[in-house]
DNA sequence: TGCATTAGGATACAATTTGTATCTTATTAA
DNA sequence: TTAATAAGATACAAATTGTATCCTAATGCA
């Protein structure tokens, strides 16, 4: 026997609310024993609203962590970057902006985002948010390279895969040492790996 | 009703068949959706034997992948390792066995296992695989830089952090690109960026 | 303003799953 | 050989699932 429920919303503020509600429940039962019961009832709606929506509980953590990110790559943080005068600046501001962006929407999001999306992989699901930061991605790089070339730092000629160093570094840091991640950190790694992988 | 279960094993045996059973089940379902249940059919056994070693499935997951991680990490393949007369082979070399480690278990268990790892950072469970299996990385990679300096080649100083750097691009590799691990990434990878970082 | 459409919510129901408890019995170790 | 141990069967109430049907508040369009 369901009781009254009274609050009634539509589209995105449910859907916000249902993400936000799944989201907190998560802080106390893990991903893999949650239920649609105690989702419906924490967000004071019916189990209806939510098969209606998603087939599994899987398929809502899926789409949580696909909308949380989406709006993380939505951002424009890197239409911000100034010309610091150095490839090394260049570089340290780079890595800082996406450092800052895992500390914003917090490792966890990010980490389980590409975490489901690889347990979907048989169903080849499209990597929108996934293609769309990338591209983003590899033009900011692009461009700090050309600036570096115009003011005379060579820079060496890399493969793509390579290319995605810093994007990867600043992933592993993230998902393998998370409260390890100090400016100083992000400053060596500028100065013993980018630097040495990418100015001649 | 429960019907005839007629097989019966002890200990380690009934042990890695429940894990079988189990990542065999994860093949057709995702594992936020899995059941005690299903197991217990597939293994032809009881849900008692279950519910006497874990309370729910997140914690049988966990110890899954432990238990695979483990048995990965145990291996001697390090051993080995021949001195191929140059640092540009030893690291080809060193990064060729541990591809090989990834590929004979999978990339998706490591996956797991980290992301059940970071599921689960408020318990604060011992890391146990992953310190062991570092100590035996890091010992490795200094044998390797030794060995260069001794050659003649020139070696540069780095911070910890950066020494794991072959290390973590094996696993992101796997992480993110599992399709595309071919012998000549591995070799870009060294030209393009394990030289150029630790060699003067 | 009024009315049709849309979508949230309540309820019901059978089937499945959960968590726990109790009993039997094959296997092990002493 | 015997006692301890651990696997397996069964039972049961409570919770969960998946589906279907109905009701009604909100929305949008004429």
């Amino acid at each position: 026997m369901e009781e009254q429920k009274n609050v009634r919303r539509r589209g995105d503020d449910l859907l916000e609310s249902l993400y936000e509600v799944t989201m907190k429940l998560m802080e106390e039962i893990k991903p893999t024993n949650i239920t649609f019961q105690q989702i419906a009832e924490a967000a004071k709606t019916s189990r209806s609203v939510l098969y209606r929506r998603w087939p599994t509980t899987f398929d809502l953590l899926q789409d949580i962590y696909t909308y949380k990110a989406q709006r993380l790559f939505d951002g424009d943080f890197l239409d911000e970057m100034k010309d610091t005068g150095s490839l090394r600046g260049d570089f340290i501001q780079f890595l800082n902006f996406y450092q800052q962006m895992y500390k914003e929407i917090g490792a966890e999001v990010l980490n389980n985002y590409f975490y489901l999306r690889m347990q979907d992989k048989e169903n080849n699901k499209e990597p929108v948010v996934h293609t769309a930061a990338l591209d983003k991605y590899i033009r900011a790089m692009e461009t700090i390279l050309e600036k570096a070339q115009s003011r005379g730092e060579e820079v060496k000629k890399v493969s793509k895969a390579t290319l995605m160093l810093p994007f990867d570094m600043i992933r592993m840091e993230n998902l393998v040492r998370p409260d390890n991640i100090s400016n100083k950190r992000l400053e060596s790694m500028v100065d013993e790996v980018l630097l040495p992988v990418f100015k001649v």
